[in-house]
DNA sequence: ATGTGACTTACAGTCCGTG
DNA sequence: CCACGGACTGTAAGTCACA
């Protein structure tokens, strides 16, 4: 846990909810947002405080806008 | 410019935005969020690619959710 | 009240791998 | 296919003096 906050866990539960709905692996969502595989992990996991251009890249490769991930 | 895409100008004239309605100073916003006066600042002018945990910080001092920042 | 340059420390983010 | 680890590099976090 690297925060007391619920908002990292929610971020990651809503990104592989979103990843599942697209029928993606990490390591596909990882190439479609251009990132690292392992790193999805983490931010899936809530082990990583992701920065704003890494939500909006996530949010392009879900195909939803930045709002629907919270 | 730290990036091509508009998000992080975006993201800063919202909180701009929200911080005058709030009537609030950079000063006060800053002490409200526990972030510094100048780290206000440069997140406005969009110099900073802010991390999730600290955009909550933002929404908490602002008011607002997370999704109302977008 | 805010903008800016300079700065150090912490951690975002990558890359190699394993079970 | 995913969780997790170690080691690494780049950049965000956070602060300050001064304009």
């Amino acid at each position: 846990m690297i925060s007391d906050s619920k908002i990292l866990e929610n971020f990651g539960l809503r990104v592989k909810e979103l990843r599942k709905q697209n029928e993606l692996s990490q390591e596909q969502l990882a190439q479609k947002a251009k990132l690292h595989r392992t790193y999805i992990g983490m931010i899936e996991r809530a082990e990583k405080n992701i920065t704003l251009l890494n939500i909006e890249k996530l949010a392009k490769a879900l195909k939803v806008n930045v709002k629907e991930l919270f």
